[in-house]
DNA sequence: TATTGTTATACTCTATAACTATA
DNA sequence: TATAGTTATAGAGTATAACAATA
């Protein structure tokens, strides 16, 4: 089942088993910038998935606290754009939020079918503790380059964010 | 269910509604590495999707592609581990690839338990199709910068992937 | 009529466990 | 005893449809 057919029977193997990490540099992937953007998002998610642990809050529930936590505060709708998720998946994130008294949903007096975010101060106060973990784990993830560097590779992602 | 209990009732609502997409720039948000990434990465997976699914490949597919369209023979462990899939995951994967034509697996001879993908000249040929239009789709998503500065953000890029 | 939020549910994707073959 | 791959399936996550309230 394995068994090349016919045209390529006779093609050879060259390194199977080539350290693969390596071969990922010198292959067409590693030319590819959505291949490195994956990659070092994949890492960044995974350290941020165990220091949020910590605070019992998830990725997403981190990043609402971080829109919300500076006098915005946009409805449901405005969150499940900006983090790309269906609203019926909004209800349940912030829904867990409110319960652990980390932000509010406030009906909007001028569009009562809408419902306003507002972080409490117990949202606050845990949305700051997270993100000096995660400003920790951003220095750790660019270790690898100089202060000036980093804010050279910021300024770079920011120019081509898809909204700005 | 939505009134504010207690100690944030007398918080009023500044800018609900404000457009988030402006917010997310001056947010907390804004700030942080990884919501760049994340932001940019989706567009660019969005983009991918639609181009790719004229090819008849999905994502994963033609990143399998362009990992073995270089004389390397990973095996599908290999795989598993670049792309951060589950081995089982791989099965399905590369079995469309064979089924399609586009790739080989081929039992090792020294490690019998092993399959290495090497690629056809089926998958050679979609796989140059396919990069042609993603690299259109690179500089579509960084149609904000310069030769230069896309070429500074790819090297930034690949100085803090994980695995260099 | 259209939109926001909600619920229930179908659907898809991922991870797990058990297995075969090989080392 | 450990590892590569495979299969079936449980579990998690996502998207869909139908609905209520409001615009």
């Amino acid at each position: 089942m394995v068994v090349p057919s016919g045209q390529d029977s006779e093609r050879a193997l060259v390194h199977p088993g080539v350290p693969p990490l390596v071969a990922a540099q010198d292959s067409p992937l590693g030319d590819q910038l959505f291949f490195a953007l994956t990659q070092i998002q994949h890492e960044f998610q995974a350290s941020m998935h165990t220091a949020l642990a910590d605070l019992h809050l998830d990725i997403r529930q981190y990043l609402t606290l971080a829109f919300i936590s500076d006098g915005h505060t946009p409805t449901q709708h405005d969150l499940a754009q900006i983090l790309h998720l269906d609203p019926s998946q909004v209800v349940t994130l912030t829904k867990s939020l409110e319960a652990q008294n980390l932000l509010v949903r406030e009906t909007v007096p001028w569009d009562r079918r809408a419902k306003a975010l507002l972080i409490t101060p117990e949202g606050t106060a845990l949305y700051q503790e997270a993100a000096a973990q995660i400003a920790q784990i951003e220095e750790a993830c660019t270790a690898a380059l100089s202060r000036r560097d980093r804010n050279a590779l910021k300024s770079l992602l920011h120019r081509i964010l898809p909204l700005s």
